[in-house]
DNA sequence: AAATATTTTTAAGCTTACTTAAATATTTAT
DNA sequence: ATAAATATTTAAGTAAGCTTAAAAATATTT
């Protein structure tokens, strides 16, 4: 299993928890910022390795044993991400970053000894879920994105669905961190903007930022 | 800086540190487990490079450069084994294997802070020394084999210079660990053997362990 | 010092994971 | 429904990092 192969699944994985639609060689190409040739090419290559289904002209579609593969990179990311979050004191996307390398290089069996380091737990720093041995996501996810969000009400940051340096600054700067609690106190759906009252700041944010940012109603 | 040169380079610095003419082609090939053709072939590209110097039927050496990037990949290598056996209870082997895949994939600004958290010990759990950010390797290695060492004397285990599973097994079964203390009972200088009292145990050595068992004197 | 054994090098070839360019199919817009 | 735009696929080619086989140089043994 190439790490070319292992980002490859996770893209698919993904891209098609987004929308099922998104997992054509395309959509994955852009992802991973190669050809579209090349992921042609590498989809017919893991079809004869049954990690996926493909069709020409289809979206992609991992089979149990690609989603076992994606499953199990992800775990591995999230695990790096909470243990590096935990111990240093590095950016969100720093330790993105390093999670996106380390994560290809860990043993089934130094994922487990990180896992049970941090308690076992059910979410990384950004708020998305960690898979567990068996590759399984347990946790119900209740969350909705801010775009979704009332008016009036009170949540709680849940995730923060990105991996883009930028959006992390904002964050940072902003007081958006997993746990933290915000008010809805407009939502322009016109313009497609959200206003949120955080710190006592108030902050009004584009739709770019608030369909990744997912929140909990808090009660 | 791929994974082929980094451990390229690597196997020269370690098999020079040995002896100077251990780094030919085929002696890094055998390390690497890689045909003598592959060795030949990377030390050209790796001279093209300004890693080190290539001369027909020569031993390789490695240049300024090239030894920058071997004392990196040795540093981080070395972190990660602190790391891992500072916080996991794995076998010396196991965190050895995790290490020699981590060691790749780690920003300088990784294992920065892996050395500060670890509160930039100098030497790693076998008693091997970490070369500082700048490459540099501060401690004066005052240790001796155990081949080398007096009859009657009592030592402390400073070095345990190997990867081998087998070797790491004996060791945790017969307390042969960095910082233990043991005696050196008779040397069977003929036949190159060395019989220790370690933890109340009488062993008897080979030349294959003694070797690379490093010890200071007791004092 | 010559004969033999071992190493090193060269040459040709393979696989993986890409690329670009052109052909083909699908989607979108009119 | 058709034309235009976009996406996908095919084809040909490249670089890295290996392989095996044969040729050339060096080391070892007698």
């Amino acid at each position: 299993m190439s790490v070319a192969i292992e980002n490859f699944v996770k893209a698919i994985y993904k891209n098609g928890m987004r929308d099922n639609n998104d997992t054509k060689p395309g959509n994955i190409a852009k992802e991973l910022k190669i050809s579209n040739a090349a992921a042609t090419d590498m989809a017919k290559k893991l079809a004869a390795k049954d990690l996926l289904e493909y069709e020409k002209y289809k979206p992609l579609k991992l089979t149990e044993q690609g989603t076992k593969v994606a499953l199990s990179v992800i775990r591995k990311h999230r695990l790096w991400e909470s243990l590096l979050f935990k111990m240093f004191d590095m950016s969100l996307h720093d330790i993105h970053r390093e999670a996106e390398l380390l994560e290809h290089q860990t043993s089934d069996l130094l994922a487990d000894k990180i896992s049970e380091y941090l308690g076992n737990p059910k979410f990384d720093p950004h708020g998305d879920p960690i898979p567990n041995a068996k590759g399984e996501i347990t946790t119900v996810d209740t969350s909705i994105s801010l775009s979704n969000a009332q008016e009036g009400k009170t949540y709680i940051i849940s995730r923060l669905m990105s991996d883009d340096k930028e959006f992390f600054d904002f964050c940072a700067q902003n007081g958006l961190k997993y746990g933290n609690t915000l008010v809805v106190s407009k939502q322009f759906s016109k313009n497609k903007m959200t206003q949120i009252l955080i710190n006592n700041n108030t902050i009004l944010l584009n739709q770019d930022f608030t369909s990744i940012i997912y929140v909990n109603e808090n009660n």
